[in-house]
DNA sequence: CTCTCGATGTTCT
DNA sequence: GAACATCGAGAGG
């Protein structure tokens, strides 16, 4: 069953927490590929040092600051793309980075999307996106909407415990948000970035 | 397995 | 002009 809105609109670090062992769906060229949802991590608000946001309201972070449900997809290091999902009310600017996600469907597409195989076809934020063909053009997308890109509740999940760790590649931030244990994950998945 | 380093272009100063 | 929410190749153990 698809995620509505509603999910989106609440404090980003439950929504991040929440959102381990959801499937994504993303349509292209009418075919179909899922994958469960197995790392991510929150971003939080202008008072946040890691968060883009606390640049305040550009025409990069402009996605942030409006409705929860959106994908927020930017473009780093001159050749990678990130899945963001924007949380909370309008005008509070935060978002969930998705960082890593287990295959479940169409497999072989994301093989062909990324030229490896096993678990380096998906266990990173730029890897998941070349597998899942997201990129810019998904920048601003309504993923509550039921095309292209959403997300659905895993029916048939099996129970998982979750971990937690400060988060991965922000060692510009400040200290205090550099420690923020805003990183989750499903313990022992082999899909997870790193340890 | 580990570590180091270069790629490459958008964004904001 | 600097920095960047990363990845993969290559060298070494």
């Amino acid at each position: 069953m698809k995620i509505n809105r509603t999910f989106y609109q609440n404090n980003t670090l439950q929504v991040a927490e929440n959102l381990l062992g959801k499937i994504i769906v993303r349509e292209y060229n009418k075919q179909r590929l899922t994958a469960m949802i197995v790392e991510t991590e929150a971003y939080i608000g202008k008072d946040d040092s890691a968060c883009h946001a606390a640049k305040g309201l550009t025409q990069r972070t402009e996605i942030m600051f409006g409705e929860a449900g959106m994908a927020y997809v930017y473009f780093v290091y001159g050749m990678h793309y990130m899945l963001n999902i924007v949380t909370e009310e309008i005008n509070f600017p935060a978002a969930v980075l998705i960082r890593a996600v287990e295959p479940l469907s169409g497999d072989d597409v994301m093989i062909n999307n990324r030229n490896v195989r096993g678990k380096n076809i998906s266990n990173g934020p730029a890897k998941l996106c070349q597998a899942l063909n997201i990129d810019k053009s998904l920048n601003g997308w309504d993923i509550t909407k039921g095309e292209k890109l959403w997300l659905e509740e895993h029916e048939a999940v099996s129970t998982f415990e979750i971990a937690h760790s400060p988060r991965v590649g922000i060692d510009y931030a400040k200290e205090i948000d550099r420690k923020a244990p805003w990183r989750f994950y499903i313990k022992n998945n082999p899909y997870v970035s790193k340890k």
